[in-house]
DNA sequence: GTCTATAGGACGATAGAC
DNA sequence: GTCTATCGTCCTATAGAC
């Protein structure tokens, strides 16, 4: 347990505070996105007041990027370990076919609908152009896209507009599996909707 | 122009004054999202007072959800008017083909991003719970899917998987597009996938 | 029916003491 | 590293003028 009910008048070392924090953003980002969040809220369960909180992090924006960055480097580390590879690979998995990679990355969120949340409400609300994370979601949309794209150059017509579609199905099945968990199976709705994208890939 | 740069001092109709509302606010939602949103910058675009305003709409809530209801209207009498039909039909236009419907759809959005960007922003924001707009976006999801559930019974093996993915598709490619506008062909990349999605449906 | 004036409560942020 | 005090802005509600 990283919250305080109360305040806790224990004065922890920066780092470890910092992580406290962090993972206390994570999880009421996720409930309610990035608008709802009061820092208030974030200040209480941590066991601070605001301006301490605010010490830590500098400015509302400044929490949210940490938050951002610290999931990055989760979701690196997560996945290359489930691949069976080596966590040196700063960026994408390298040898491994894109149906395999994504596949993986489905399996994965799957377990986390909280972790999805928190991108699928940030990826759109950042769509406003002034949001502080408008320029973090542009570069990893671009990101995305060319390590999807390299991943099947060479091997279909228009590797680019597959990429793009790959993308927008994952993101996609994911707001309405967000919206409906019941009702919605999100690995066998991509594997479903992967049979069509994928089906003139040659494996 | 709908707007007015300073104070106004007309005293309009209160039909005509809430179509200007909602048209301010449509704009202003667009540009930004809800929780950006000021009733202050509403107010003053329709040269209004804040309490002025909320005589029309309420509270907040309210426009939003008369912003919705509005476009909502619009975009089912604009469909029906191009795809050939009568405005008469409340839902979704009958006797056509889901791939037709869908390329309609997606040629119409393609010429007004900032509509589209409304509705990416809010879906995604009313994935929180208690969002004033989540109980509108769960309907919707469900009335389009059973819509374009229907329109592919007995033609494919699973027509609500379809259904799922040609959902998922055309939002998540939507807001690949508003994050790289110019990189994106929103038509091109649509007619794409849909020769994947549509390939074994018998037209 | 339409609007102005005013006040309350919550938020993000800053300055400066300890 | 954490605190108290304070500011400006925002949404909302009420009372009452036209």
């Amino acid at each position: 347990m990283t919250t305080a009910s109360r305040r806790d008048r224990t004065r922890l070392p920066a780092a470890q505070r910092r992580r406290q924090i962090v993972d206390v953003a994570t999880r009421l980002i996720g409930e309610g996105g990035f608008w709802a969040l009061s820092m208030q809220d974030v200040a209480d369960a941590c066991g601070l007041t605001v301006p301490g909180l605010l010490h830590h992090v500098g400015s509302k924006d400044g929490l949210l990027l940490a938050v951002l960055d610290h999931r990055d480097a989760e979701n690196v580390r997560s996945l290359a370990g489930q691949l069976g590879l080596g966590a040196d690979a700063v960026g994408w998995p390298q040898g491994i076919s894109l149906p395999r990679a994504c596949e993986a990355l489905v399996r994965r969120n799957a377990t986390q609908p909280e972790i999805v949340r928190l991108f699928s409400v940030l990826q759109a609300e950042s769509l406003a152009p002034g949001h502080p994370a408008a320029e973090y979601f542009a570069e990893r949309q671009r990101r995305v896209l060319a390590e999807f794209t390299a991943m099947v150059t060479d091997r279909v017509p228009d590797p680019e507009s597959l990429g793009r579609q790959v993308m927008a199905v994952m993101d996609g099945l994911q707001i309405l599996w967000l919206r409906d968990p019941d009702g919605t199976d999100l690995v066998a709705e991509w594997l479903a909707a992967a049979g069509r994208l994928f089906a003139d890939l040659d494996r």
